[in-house]
DNA sequence: TGTACATCAGTGAACGCGCGTTCACTGATGTAC
DNA sequence: TGTACATCAGTGAACGCGCGTTCACTGATGTAC
């Protein structure tokens, strides 16, 4: 490792990347089914054969894609939380929430990509890079829904859960991180989860704009309550 | 109206519908992007030519569908809401959300169609019988939340509404609905949509089953402390 | 009841398109002596 | 520094696929007298 790379391997390297940020720039401009290994052979005056020796094929390239998608949001999700106290729970979620629907708004396919429908005829293989991405973003969440948790008054229990009520993978690894938390707050983390991801939802395939004139507004709304539901003090 | 058609005409109908049913059951077992006029004609003994005397284009039909969906989707809901009591608004408002979820999970092709990215290349058509279908859904679900928000005590606002936050066309058809309602209340409509397709949306997509071993009583706990938080009491 | 005509559902072939993937090959770039 | 050889990125052509849409046509079904 760290070994100096000849000047073709430097070209290699360099090569794959720009195949995955023309399939990146395709993604942004017509969505994720129109990504296409002859389109992209074309962009780079290459021929559509000579992608195979980057990606061994298709699926591969959206995999790696994918990866790269979750990788980014979660570096963004991390960068903007390294500004706040870490202090500050309330503020921290109000934060992520915001950030979560900057990032699916202002780059919808990119959101589709990760939390829509896959591309047809698409395939996301078990484990590898993209579900390491996927993991990370996931504790990262969990950690500040179990801040939230650990800081609250809760409200009486309207339902019971016990760890059996999820998969063993999720639970040992939150169980792992969060030795301390009972069951319910794994629960509460998913329903967090559910809740940001509502509106975002309606917003990004269209469904809020009719409706709404101010979505940023309305999602505002909807964190606050989130927080307040949490048993947390809203922040401002 | 109410002419008896001739043999012709009834057999046009027929034909006309099972384009359609065949289409649905495309849409069923391969998703969306799987409907194609071709497949469609094989498996009816057809030319793929013959569609067109049915319909217009492929969109034409898959409009056709998305409103047959829409209208399913709210004679579903309206059947499941008239079995309970007018009066028990919490109970109904459980319901809707529970009847939401199972449609979305036991169709979710369905689903994916209305809620999700729409067909590669499919642009929806403004007005039409999709959209007329889609403002019933909108207007039943706008019904229950009203009832909810006349009935309940509400918490101190924590962020301000007014009519200007909301398309023109939704708030003008709000207002005639509800005309005691203030602004607040289409806002808290729109959230309380938003939260039950979060989970539901997450679930579809196949991101909540590796976490989650029981989602039914995951959503049924969302729904349970949505209902506390829009003032109601929890039924049972 | 029978004939002449009009309607029109469905045919069959074509147009032009794009796709993923494979494979024998060329020719430039690197390496070893 | 120069020659002989190995590597390997990229070519070009093909395979086989499916799609939406158009159009001149046939032949059965209906209608009018």
């Amino acid at each position: 490792m760290g070994a100096t790379l000849g000047r073709r391997d430097r070209l290699r390297v360099e090569t794959a990347r720009e195949i995955k940020a023309i399939a990146s720039k395709q993604l942004a401009a017509e969505g994720a089914a129109a990504i296409s290994l002859r389109a992209i052979a074309r962009e780079m005056g290459m021929t559509a054969g000579a992608i195979y020796s980057y990606y061994e094929t298709r699926d591969a390239l959206i995999t790696a894609l994918v990866s790269d998608v979750y990788t980014a949001f979660t570096d963004g999700q991390q960068a903007a939380l390294a500004a706040l106290p870490a202090g500050d729970v309330a503020q921290r979620i109000m934060t992520f929430g915001e950030t979560y629907r900057h990032w699916a708004v202002s780059r919808p396919e990119e959101f589709q990509l990760v939390y829509g429908a896959p591309v047809p005829g698409y395939r996301s293989p078990e484990g590898g890079a993209a579900a390491a991405a996927e993991h990370r973003a996931c504790e990262l969440f969990g950690d500040l829904v179990a801040a939230a948790w650990s800081l609250a008054e809760h409200p009486p229990v309207l339902q019971e859960f016990t760890w059996a009520d999820f998969g063993p993978e999720f639970a040992g690894a939150f169980r792992e991180r969060h030795p301390e938390l009972p069951a319910a707050a794994a629960a509460v983390a998913l329903r967090v989860w559910g809740r940001m991801h509502g509106l975002v939802s309606l917003e990004v395939y269209g469904h809020l704009t009719p409706q709404s004139a101010d979505p940023t507004r309305l999602y505002r709304a909807e964190l606050l309550d989130l927080i307040v539901s949490l048993g947390l003090t809203p922040p401002r």
